[in-house]
DNA sequence: TTTCTATATGCAAAAACTGCATAGCCACTT
DNA sequence: AAGTGGCTATGCAGTTTTTGCATATAGAAA
């Protein structure tokens, strides 16, 4: 499922035009992320959490070549499903 | 930020009472899972991707006693960031 | 059309995962 | 408005899993 079929679906449920489900949206991944930049997680109750993780710098390889290059360290958004998400899939 | 904030921040962005705005977000969530539920990945452009990772049954370790344990195989949502999400946070 | 993402490759090191108790915060109900 | 139950973070050790490097191509999305 990609975007546009997800604002779809969204319109359909809602009652809204497909361009208000798509402001709705990209309003709520914005949110998301001005919270995330603030280095402040993001708890949704039963589904999940968003976090940035902090990477640390590390030896990498080059597979096409094989060299060894050093990593930077870097931060990526983590999602830690809730326990209610892992039960769905569990069972 | 947990659930509550972030309904309050789209009714106000979005000129929604709380009540719809909680229903939509609860939508997009909701439609999200059922996605994932048919094993079929959600991909959201300039954000990322929500996928079922399937993992094996292995051997783990207690910790605190040291026993090694059976681990059943299991399953978990995974979110793997857009390029665009990592480069907000590297640089 | 043009931009974005998945894939596939080898390999080192970081990180996740397991059980479990405690502490703390959140959400829900009275 | 406040109390309580429930979920989550933390720390621990060691093994498994994931990550991420370069880069072209294929496929999909905007």
């Amino acid at each position: 499922m990609n975007k546009k079929q997800l604002v779809a679906k969204l319109s359909g449920s809602l009652n809204l035009s497909k361009a208000d489900a798509e402001r709705t949206f990209d309003t709520i991944t914005n949110t998301i992320l001005d919270s995330l930049k603030n280095d402040e997680p993001v708890k949704i109750a039963g589904f999940g959490t968003y976090k940035v993780a902090k990477r640390k710098a590390r030896v990498g390889r080059n597979p096409r070549t094989g060299e060894q290059i050093q990593i930077a360290a870097s931060q990526k958004v983590k999602f830690l499903p809730a326990k209610a998400l892992k039960e769905v899939f569990n069972r």
